[in-house]
DNA sequence: TTAAGTGCAAACGCTTTGCAGTTCA
DNA sequence: TGAACTGCAAAGCGTTTGCACTTAA
């Protein structure tokens, strides 16, 4: 979560320790479920040479460490990165207001179990999202309705 | 599953019932998990006039109708389609041979209890995208090794 | 000192869209 | 007949890559 662990994460694997690195870094660490674009713009604002596309490299090179994950829903645009520890595995989407919630319930490690017992696989991440209406909109909306496919 | 399923879905709706329609709806019903383009290549054996856009437009028009769903897993390639009542949401992503294998347990069906019960959520779909090592490729790994970020 | 990292711009792959011609109802 | 649909080609978007310059170690 520091930049003390950046740092050593880093060095450990032979790579050099960085500003746009650790300023990609320290937005991922604060601040969850970010495009690229969005933690672009948020490095941007304490140096603004840094490059889109070192981002992405950076993003790259701290998941292939195991520091950090793409999350693998699909909403049709941009990827969102997280911190790779975080039990935050648990995503539930709103079809009408667009908000997603991050749970972490016991779910997720259920699944695991039933997965490695039963299945004899070896988990390493688990993306769960649902999709649905969350307790607001539900509340004010017919659920019958098919969400339209808008992106 | 049936073309008489579509063509009452489509009519209903006000649609018309096209050649384009009914050879990717076939496609989709026939074989799950397939991307847009491999749907067209299977369609184009039929009627190779059909273009890759009309294969999206279909598939835009028959996830609106609730027919079929984009697949939430973000494989970073190309989504996958398959029909909405299949009841496969269950999704396992071997990292090392890329295999994707299809369950439907009752898991999915626990997490929707869950969700409805302690969190007013109204679900509607579940993705549950489990990524790691399948059996065949635990056996002849090391599961240490990190994944790589390649696409 | 020098290999690793960066900015820039161009390319990439998947998907969407504008338009003119076609076709189902 | 006429609105819905299609093929085609071009544009759109997020992401990756080649290259020359810069920088951390």
């Amino acid at each position: 979560m520091t930049t003390e662990w950046l740092r050593d994460s880093l060095g450990g694997a032979g790579h050099r320790v960085t500003g746009p690195r650790l300023a990609v870094w320290s937005v991922v660490a604060g601040t969850p479920h970010l495009t690229a674009e969005e933690i672009a713009q948020v490095v941007r604002d304490t140096d603004p040479t840094v490059n889109l596309s070192s981002v992405y490299r950076s993003l790259s090179l701290f998941a292939e460490l195991g520091l950090v994950r793409e999350s693998s829903l699909d909403t049709g645009g941009p990827s969102h990165w997280e911190l790779a520890h975080a039990d935050e595995q648990f995503h539930m989407r709103c079809r009408s207001c667009g908000k997603v919630e991050h749970h972490h319930g016991d779910l997720v490690e259920r699944v695991v179990g039933h997965l490695t017992n039963d299945h004899g696989f070896i988990v390493e991440q688990v993306d769960l999202l649902v999709t649905g209406l969350c307790s607001e909109c539900s509340r004010s909306q017919s659920p019958s309705a098919r969400p339209s496919r808008s992106r």
